[in-house]
DNA sequence: ATATTACATTTGTATATACAATTGTTGTAT
DNA sequence: ATACAACAATTGTATATACAAATGTAATAT
């Protein structure tokens, strides 16, 4: 992993703010490539598999498209063809709500919670992994200046 | 800013690891966010701005391609294409190298040296306000934190 | 009852990113 | 000198995201 400064190799000491900041944009990146090259070989990206999580977690009951974007970690600007993307591959389906027509409901098919039963424990063990140079204390540490960060 | 308890509501307990990667995917929107909104009347993104400053740091030297990419802290798939956008706006000028007709250079313009100058105290202050909730004792430990999780 | 407003999703356009294939240039091996 | 490998950038395809406009449905106001 890249350290701040081997990417920055020209410049002078920066404010600790500028260094926070980018050292939460490497942490993301790091997070993110990690699970993608898990979540590759099932065919799914980063935020299809944290779609199919939060429809799982509703066991069985469909949610529409507005509670799924609620839900989201990171906010998606288009969840209708991200949706597009799951129904293509056979993880949800999408009926109109009958109660309101506008309303499009979404459900986890069996294939998409057989997939994200063997995802599972992949999923456990790299986030322990990615996480292990912490310790619990650590942990506890880092969360709780990221929440007071943006509070 | 939302909180994790807020989005994940039918969740149980998460495990730390979880809560941590989690948290840093929600620091990185928000930083992004904040940052965007800032560039976004100069017409230009967070990447093209980052780019734009390295290009800075050289001091009218040129970079090719690839040592742009290595100083990049959003590792970037393709840099033809953002150096093309920033081409358009003017605020860089594209050689092939003399020496090496693989190469090419690039170099900031008086246009894109304005801009920046305009934008330096506008993004010193919004990284001053986007971190300020935290001491810098706090922030050092933040970033000690970060860098060891990925070390 | 019709018009207006608000709601829920979809579509279009643009940028960033991931990855593979292609193009063009340079270096090397024989 | 020619063939082949390595290098540097570009192009193509796909996904995620930002934002605005459009579509279709429901609620309301008169």
């Amino acid at each position: 992993m890249k350290e701040l400064e081997d990417i920055l190799k020209t410049s002078k000491t920066l404010p600790l703010s500028r260094k926070t900041i980018i050292n939460v944009f490497l942490s993301n990146t790091y997070f993110k490539d990690e699970m993608l090259s898990v979540l590759k070989p099932f065919d799914l990206s980063v935020e299809q598999f944290n779609v199919l999580r939060i429809l799982r977690g509703q066991n069985e009951k469909p949610l529409n498209l507005q509670d799924i974007q609620d839900r989201m970690v990171n906010k998606m600007s288009n969840t209708t063809r991200l949706i597009d993307k799951l129904l293509l591959k056979g993880f949800v389906e999408r009926n109109t709500c009958a109660k309101n027509r506008r309303k499009i409901e979404i459900f986890i098919t069996q294939d998409g919670l057989k997939t994200l039963s063997v995802l599972d424990p992949i999923i456990d063990d790299i986030e322990q992994q990615m996480t292990s140079n912490l310790s619990q204390t650590e942990l506890e540490q880092l969360n709780n200046l990221l929440t007071k960060l943006k509070a």
